[in-house]
DNA sequence: CTGCATCCGCCTCGATACTG
DNA sequence: CAGTATCGAGGCGGATGCAG
């Protein structure tokens, strides 16, 4: 019972005895997408054992990273703390070095909305936001997600938004298929593998705000094109 | 033998069947402070065992991550290709967030001075560099490397240099205590636990680079006080 | 029915011994 | 020096049981 711990005062070394183990990166992921109920994180982690979940959960409470929380009605959920909110960036991080390392086999496995969505928020690249101020709705197999350009600044979140400037459709493994670049967005559209409403000049802006589409940034410039408009 | 994975279509779950089991990222930590041998593995982890080292190694050479490479005279040896190096970012920001998880008890711990190094290098902030070119040579337990800033920007490479504008003298575990918060560096210099060699006035804007000291940015608009001067 | 705890087979881990 | 071979202990994964 005694928690195996590296044994080394560095802090990498101390991070990984907190979140090394099997399974808790996992476990974090799912909670930095939306707090979840234990049987929820079960489903989104096939093959975990119920045992082991219940022991990381302990853990990761112990050390601060995940609490207790209301989930849906009344039922006994979890979330992240501040510190394990802090996680998000590291997280990221990984994420997008595993969209290089996406092999062409890896798409047997088990897919959800929710890993397409931190895909895209791992793509998001603060230098290439758009000098106009719009949201991108997300549609990913009925569940939604929005990034919200303002001020030379892109976030996303959870749920829809009034007036999206557009709204993009698609399935979470195509979007997770033109993320790890396996996938030109643009065959994607001729493909009707996703689809697109509202103002059409904003989708290269959108994916050069991900990295996919320009070898330039003279898109980002394109200041007075589509300047005062909807936008949330 | 078979190779365990999540099996999911999601980047950071390839990303840790990759890099997801244990001592995998300390073994990659030990390569991104420089190339080493098997034998410099194996004593920089302690409680690795030989054959478990060996199959990481084998496993991180077939991802790509890892290459057998010239280290010291012709012996056999282990570098990141482009690649591994690819882990920098992702690590140091692990890293990052377990500065804050540093432990009082984990001081009992192993330490080296490539760790203190890494340390330094998760904790440099891109937007705090002053507006001064100059360099802080850093000497840890007699293991040199250098923070350089020029033109705005801040890098670390191992090594000396010619004219550093300071030079820090040092242990291992005073740097990681530095850099966890846990120890003042004014406390730290006064216990001549630390010592510093050349110009007193770039001492608060290496501390402030490192977010070690300052509540605002006022030193690094000091842009008058100190041009002009060595820092090659 | 959800949220775990218990039990069990297996595989990974870690230490030691051994070989090219 | 650079690994391979071996083996006990324990973490992991799956099935089942039980309490709120």
């Amino acid at each position: 019972m005694a928690k195996r711990s590296y044994g080394q005062y560095c802090a990498l070394a101390q991070a990984l005895d907190v979140v090394g183990e099997r399974w808790t990166i996992l476990i974090i992921r799912e909670l930095l997408i939306r707090p979840r109920r234990y049987a929820e994180l079960l489903q989104a982690l096939p093959g975990v054992g119920t045992n082991l979940l219940a022991d990381r959960i302990r853990q990761l409470m112990e050390a601060g990273v995940v609490r207790a929380a209301d989930v849906h009605d009344r039922r006994s959920g979890y979330e992240l703390t501040t510190r394990g909110e802090a996680l998000r960036e590291p997280v990221l991080a990984l994420a997008r070095w595993g969209l290089e390392t996406m092999t062409e086999q890896a798409r047997s496995g088990h897919v959800t909305p929710g890993w397409a969505q931190l895909g895209v928020e791992a793509l998001i690249d603060q230098a290439r936001v758009p000098d106009v101020d719009e949201c991108y709705m997300m549609n990913v197999d009925d569940e939604i997600f929005t990034i919200v350009v303002s001020n030379g600044h892109a976030r996303i979140h959870r749920g829809p938004v009034d007036q999206p400037t557009i709204t993009i459709s698609t399935d979470a493994m195509t979007m997770i298929d033109i993320g790890s670049r396996k996938l030109d967005p643009i065959a994607a559209l001729a493909d009707q593998r996703v689809s697109v409403i509202g103002r059409a000049d904003a989708m290269p802006r959108f994916l050069h705000l991900l990295g996919l589409y320009g070898p330039s940034s003279h898109l980002t410039n394109a200041r007075q094109t589509a300047a005062g408009q909807a936008g949330r």
